[in-house]
RNA sequence: GGGUGCUUAGCUCAGCGGUAGAGCGUCGCCCUUACAAGGCGAAAGUCGUGGGUUCGAUCCCCUCAGCACCCA
């Protein structure tokens, strides 16, 4: 093995043989588990969220797997409907093409054609991040099986009536030319903006009233004024009319509740055909509803000739400079308000009257309140059903239609009359038409396509075959567990419940396992247009820092940004990233995976798991080096030759496996991290490599006991890479492949042995025990030689005080351990400190260690100064202790336990301040005579 | 306006009714034949504020402040 660990070597390697050998399809043996993969965007890449998530669903695969279940990761990717079309229409501008310039088909086409070239990016992504997805049942929400399922779904929805086209105001972007789901809509951060106010005058010519607007252009789509039916300053003028200026149309005054006295003036104008909350005031009063943009938002010719075919926001200035020069415009006020936007594009969105078609929710919606309420869907963390919950019970009907190229094409036609007819195929709508009618009709299908989302939606029984009903559909649904952000719990996990639920019969999950969102080391989110995005694949293979400019800033929207981007880039990684390898990446994903909501994604945190990696590595090339020159006995080591620390070690093991196996079950990788990080740092190696070598080393020694330590090496380590495993596939597959025969273990891979049980290492109450003063004497005469500088080559006799002859009996049975370690010369018994030389003394866990200070220093006043701050610390706790048992409730109230607890401490610190000072009289005769 | 979180060591975060923990960073000492991507030792926190419950609160309850997110 090479002297460090170089993850470039092993990786790639190691993946292509697990995959070429199936090893990542299901077993067909042992209980189902299934996790279905969020299928992310198919021409995208994947960013810090992804590698995540994926790193938690392959741990939660591998272990499963290992545990001998049944056991499918289900890849796949999505169509990405307005992304990748914009995506593509972008590249297509960038020629001088336009997307109508083609048409339709050949446009479909071209997405087609880029959607090949770019499509094996994920897929190259998530092999190099270790995913042991079933390859071979890799899906894609466009491939022919996933569509049938979506039309099935829509012709089952529309025959239910749960499916229906409506004029309704839709979210319009004006830029994309399609309507937006409520979802898709963001509202950002308050911007500036004004409030105009506009005298409106009366008909009757007895004034006017003044209107305040944070949007003067719709005015000429007024068709009334609203005022709070109880203002006492408009009571008189319900009912009146006024002249609505430039328009010059007769509109009413009306009375609302939902208008707000106290914002601008108390009186609103309604524009029903141009804001929801108008719209609804609209149907309220049966008021009639103009609409005056046209499909870029511009106005059309429903407004006076000479704003026709204006933008909407050069309508706004020509409106106000004619209010004003009509002498009706009284003021503008600075106003502050937040402003809807496309989540893609990035336009300012228009409330506009279209047809569109909406999935009815409510009927649906009930029994995925239900699957929640019940516990047969579980949320981890628990609290995210809150939001579910919020969420569900003010749910809206989903407007389900694009007006996009790319994505599924709405199965509805339509003949020369208006009629619809909504079939699974071209043949059996014209075979509706013709029964309708009487006789053939021309049909032409609706040009809309869905929502990606709705394909998403099916997609935990779509992707096992649905309709059709599979053997891998029985098996595999309901899936166990869906791992994914708490973002698209409305996007995606809602709308999978409910659909889950109409078509697959039962729930499709019985889990959901929500993480936070990774974010950058100031906790923003990570965005192109931040630049602060990071590549995973960067963080596994490294990358220099030309390089990792040169991607942050290209292909930007806003390429002002390019500077600022550029610049703290260099700030933040002025020598580019170092290659971590996906061992490290993927266990800093765990162990930063806490229930919080935001994870601080912190470099340092995978540097220093790299060098973990790094320490595994030594650590067993240090346990293959003891096999060197060594045959392997026909039978393994007898229990009765194992040693206090053999035994040892393999107890404490058997309580890490316990405590992996608890935390992963209930999601928290992060602990189930730090138990197995301090395991093989803390006490595999820190401890146990370091008790191994006397015994290994020691002409004492039997071969006998050397067999039993080099075994107790090899199988610890052997069970604890298999315990590691899901977290890091590689470097444990690449030591296991050499240390497993040493530990008595056959099999091909690692991944499919299997997984480590409590059983396999009971634990040993006895040795863990009896390595507690063991360690105590080794700890002394280290923090001795610590605190006071003194080189570990400098060795030295020990003198201990055991606090029992049990005790002194074990460090006794293992002195030449204890010696070794502690790097003494002797270690003896004492029973009484007074006969001692001058010494330093240090007490641990009830043991005082002294070393003689002639061995160690030449300065008293060192020792003296380091045995006042010892004192006055141990005061300090004394004094605590007493105040509590001082206090008569304390005592009359506390569990007993509690109490004698602290009543031993007292009686612990004063033996401890009795020695010290003890101490501190003897040192000091040392001091040379003034 | 409604809702949900968060505030613990310099930084990033665990924890949780009985003497405050980790990683990184910092400071000493050490080239110890597995590992300097290392070893040993150390320093460092009135656990956001103010109340309450309790024998005892970082933890439970309330108030306030700051921050973040979601919904309208």
């Amino acid at each position: 093995m090479d002297k460090s660990y170089d993850p470039k070597r092993i990786e790639q390697r190691i993946y292509e043989r697990w995959e070429s050998n199936g090893w990542f399809a299901p077993s067909g043996k042992g209980e189902p588990y299934c996790i279905m993969i969020p299928p992310p965007n198919v021409t995208g890449t994947l960013h810090m969220g992804h590698a995540f998530q994926h790193t938690l669903m392959d741990a939660l695969t591998r272990m499963h797997r290992m545990q001998g279940r049944n056991t499918l990761w289900q890849p796949g990717t999505d169509h990405a409907g307005i992304a990748t079309q914009m995506v593509v229409e972008r590249q297509l501008n960038a020629q001088g093409i336009r997307r109508e310039d083609l048409g339709r088909e050949e446009f479909v086409k071209r997405v087609w054609e880029w959607k090949a070239q770019s499509g094996d990016t994920i897929a190259r992504q998530a092999r190099r991040l270790g995913n042991s997805v079933d390859w071979t049942r890799d899906r894609f929400t466009m491939d022919e099986g996933l569509s049938r399922a979506v039309t099935e779904v829509f012709v089952r929805l529309y025959e239910e009536g749960l499916i229906y086209k409506g004029k309704r105001l839709v979210n319009w972007d004006p830029v994309l030319h399609t309507a937006l789901s409520d979802l898709e809509v963001l509202t950002g951060e308050d911007e500036p903006g004004s409030l105009w106010h506009f005298r409106y005058p009366l008909v009757d010519g007895s004034g006017y009233v003044v209107v305040a607007t944070t949007r003067p252009e719709t005015m000429l789509g007024d068709t009334a004024v609203a005022v709070h039916p109880e203002d006492e300053r408009y009571k008189a003028l319900i009912g009146k009319s006024l002249r609505l200026p430039l328009a010059d149309r007769i509109i009413p005054i009306i009375a609302d509740e939902y208008v707000d006295p106290a914002f601008g003036s108390g009186c609103v104008k309604i524009t029903p055909g141009h804001d929801f909350n108008d719209y609804e005031i609209g149907k309220r009063h049966n008021l009639p509803l103009i609409n005056i943009f046209d499909a870029n938002a511009a106005l059309n010719d429903a407004v006076p000739p000479q704003y026709r075919g204006l933008d909407r926001f050069e309508a706004r200035k020509r409106i106000v400079a004619d209010m004003e020069a009509l002498g009706l415009l009284e003021k503008i006020e600075p106003h502050k308000l937040k402003i809807p936007r496309g989540d893609r594009s990035g336009a300012v969105l228009e409330p506009w009257l279209t047809d569109q078609w909406y999935v009815r929710v409510g009927p649906l919606a009930e029994p995925a309140i239900k699957a929640v309420e019940d516990g047969r869907i579980r949320f981890v963390p628990e609290n995210w059903t809150k939001t579910y919950f919020q969420w569900m019970h003010n749910i809206q009907d989903w407007c389900i239609s694009r007006q996009l190229w790319w994505g599924h094409q709405i199965p509805a036609w339509y003949d020369d009359e208006g009629n619809v007819y909504v079939a699974r195929t071209e043949a059996e709508a014209y075979a509706q038409a013709q029964a309708k009618r009487g006789k053939q009709v021309e049909l032409k299908r609706d040009e809309d396509v869905l929502d990606t989302w709705f394909s998403s939606a099916l997609w935990p029984f779509s992707t096992l075959g649905w309709p059709e009903q599979t053997e891998e559909l029985k098996t595999f649904y309901p899936t166990n567990v869906l791992v994914t952000g708490f973002d698209i719990i409305f996007f995606w996990v809602a709308r999978m419940i409910m659909m889950g639920l109409k078509f697959a019969g039962d729930v499709p999950f019985r889990e959901v396992y929500i993480t936070g969102l990774i974010r950058d080391e100031h906790g923003e989110k990570m965005s192109k247009s931040k630049g602060n995005i990071i590549d995973p694949l960067d963080l596994i293979d490294g990358i220099d820092l030309e390089a990792l400019v040169a991607k942050r800033t290209s292909g930007l929207m806003q390429p002002h940004l390019k500077d600022k981007i550029e610049k703290n880039t260099r700030k933040q990684f002025p020598q580019g990233i170092p290659a971590y390898g996906t061992d490290a990446l993927r266990f800093t994903f765990c162990a930063l995976a806490t229930t919080g909501r935001d994870i601080r994604f912190d470099l340092g945190r995978v540097e220093g798991y790299r060098n973990f990696c790094n320490k595994l590595w030594n650590a067993a090339r240090y346990v293959l080096m003891q096999f060197d020159g060594v045959s392997m006995p026909a039978t393994p080591a007898s229990p009765s030759s194992l040693s206090i620390a053999d035994r040892w070690i393999r107890s404490r093991l058997g309580e890490t496996i316990e405590t992996v196996l608890a935390r992963i079950s209930e999601y928290r990788f992060d602990l189930a991290a730090q138990a197995l990080y301090e395991f093989a740092w803390y006490e595999y190696c820190d401890w146990y490599l370091e008790l191994s070598k006397p015994t290994l080393q020691s002409e004492r020694t039997t071969e006998e006991q050397k067999q039993a330590t080099r075994e107790t090496l090899a199988v610890v380590l052997e069970a604890y890479l298999r315990l590691l495993h899901p977290m890091m596939p590689f470097i444990t597959e690449e030591i296991w492949q050499t240390l497993a025969p040493y530990a008595r273990r056959s099999g091909e891979t690692i991944m499919l042995a299997p997984y480590p049980t409590p059983a396999d290492f009971p634990r040993d109450a006895a040795a863990e025990n009896a390595i507690r003063p063991i360690r105590a004497v080794i700890l002394g005469a280290r923090q001795i030689r610590g605190q006071l500088d003194v080189p570990r080559s400098r060795r030295m006799p020990l003198f201990v005080l055991a606090p029992s002859e049990g005790d002194w009996q074990e460090i006794a049975a293992n002195l030449d351990l204890v010696k070794a370690l502690a790097n003494a010369t002797d270690v003896e018994r004492i029973t009484d400190d007074s006969s001692l030389p001058p010494t330093a003394m240090q007490i641990v866990d009830g043991h005082t260690i002294h070393a003689p200070l002639s061995t160690l220093i030449d300065d008293i006043e060192v020792e003296l100064a380091r045995l006042a701050k010892r004192k006055a610390k141990v005061r300090q706790d004394l004094a605590r202790s007493e105040a509590k048992l001082a206090n008569p409730s304390f005592v009359a109230n506390a569990p007993v336990a509690i109490v004698e607890q602290e009543r031993a401490r007292i009686a612990d610190f004063t033996q401890q301040i009795a020695q010290i000072e003890e101490q501190e009289r003897r040192v000091a005769l040392l001091k040379p005579k003034k």
